[in-house]
DNA sequence: TGTACATCAGTGAACGCGCGTTCACTGATGTAC
DNA sequence: TGTACATCAGTGAACGCGCGTTCACTGATGTAC
């Protein structure tokens, strides 16, 4: 039942997607490449006509998401009215709907130690993540402070988010908003 | 060969030692009972003489990482000399060795997604380990304000060792480079 | 534009492997008298 | 303090299971003439 080569295709970018959902949901050792398939419905053994190997698509899909949440940070900053490009990012990310979603949010937070312990493809494609996030909280033209208020920016809201999806409650509410007050209230580089 | 009882308790906190180093090292999912049980010199079949499952084992060991780093971070800022208690925190959590060695580190920088996803025991042990490292952090007799900045440390924190962890070289540094002074700048409350 | 044949996307069974867990067994320790 | 027996920590084989990967097969698509 060969497809077409544009149906060929959009089954691969169908798998990419999913998996990318799937390892942020169920983190990327827990998360089969049968059910991976089967959330991009197909069954398993067709995997091996789209990627060399589980590795590949783990690669692709650690790119992936980080496009998705740039997007959407990108549009949140843009968007957003008010004094300081970094209101829309901060309350963006550290929302408690972002917390709530995993599958489709930030990849550090949902994958961050396992990425770290991750082959050279994963990580390489994590850190070209990290460095495109940075540039992007940094905005257009910036400057070495603004790159360093981006880099702290970044850390602090991933690490919020990820003690926020542990906590659950009060705590898990105020982690969220003590990050969002605190940025706002201490990198003033970051203004528009 | 029925050990003593002081030789069975023994083995059982060499368990758990090993347990949440190889935790830490490899992540939850990724360590086999066999090969834990290996770095605490045993074979894997005598594992359910101490615990009931896997998932037991993870709380205690979830629960004793984080004595240890609660333990680390308070001498760490008992013994700092200067006006600022967060200096030693700060120092000794965003170094190097610490970002090289998560086997002795922090749970929630080499565990925090797995955490989130963890059962309910699992949870509410890294939950009351969160609470713990604030109070901490915030000091004794804290205020409202101490304990919300310590909330803002130990999340900023988190997140900058987690992405130190992901990149390498220069970037690597950088981030907690920023990190550390970023807390140092702005956060007075935590001040002695 | 037809026709004949090669290609290959997708299926589902099968592979070896390591997982968490169970179990029969061993023999030193703990307990009862 | 002895002695007899119950307990149980640790071993290593075995369980069913799901994993990543491979493979023979199907039949529609792509290509060559």
């Amino acid at each position: 039942m060969r497809k077409s080569r544009a149906e060929t295709a959009e089954t691969r970018e169908r798998i990419v997607e999913a998996a990318s959902a799937e390892f942020r949901r169920n983190g990327i050792g827990a998360t089969g490449l049968a059910g991976l398939m089967g959330a991009a419905g197909l069954t398993h053994g067709g995997f091996y006509k789209h990627f060399e190997s589980k590795d590949q698509v783990v690669a692709e899909a650690c790119t992936r998401s980080i496009e998705q949440i740039a997007d959407s940070l990108g549009k949140a900053m843009a968007s957003h009215r008010g004094p300081n490009r970094l209101h829309g990012a901060v309350n963006g990310y550290l929302s408690p709907s972002h917390r709530d979603h995993p599958d489709s949010g930030c990849p550090f937070a949902a994958l961050g130690p396992e990425l770290a312990r991750g082959g050279e493809t994963v990580r390489d494609s994590a850190t070209a993540g990290i460095e495109r996030m940075i540039a992007l909280i940094a905005g257009p033209d910036a400057d070495a402070v603004a790159r360093q208020d981006a880099m702290v920016a970044l850390s602090a809201m991933v690490g919020a988010l990820t003690l926020s999806r542990i906590a659950d409650g009060q705590l898990s509410k105020d982690l969220l908003k003590q990050m969002r007050q605190h940025l706002l209230d201490t990198l003033p580089s970051l203004g528009r």
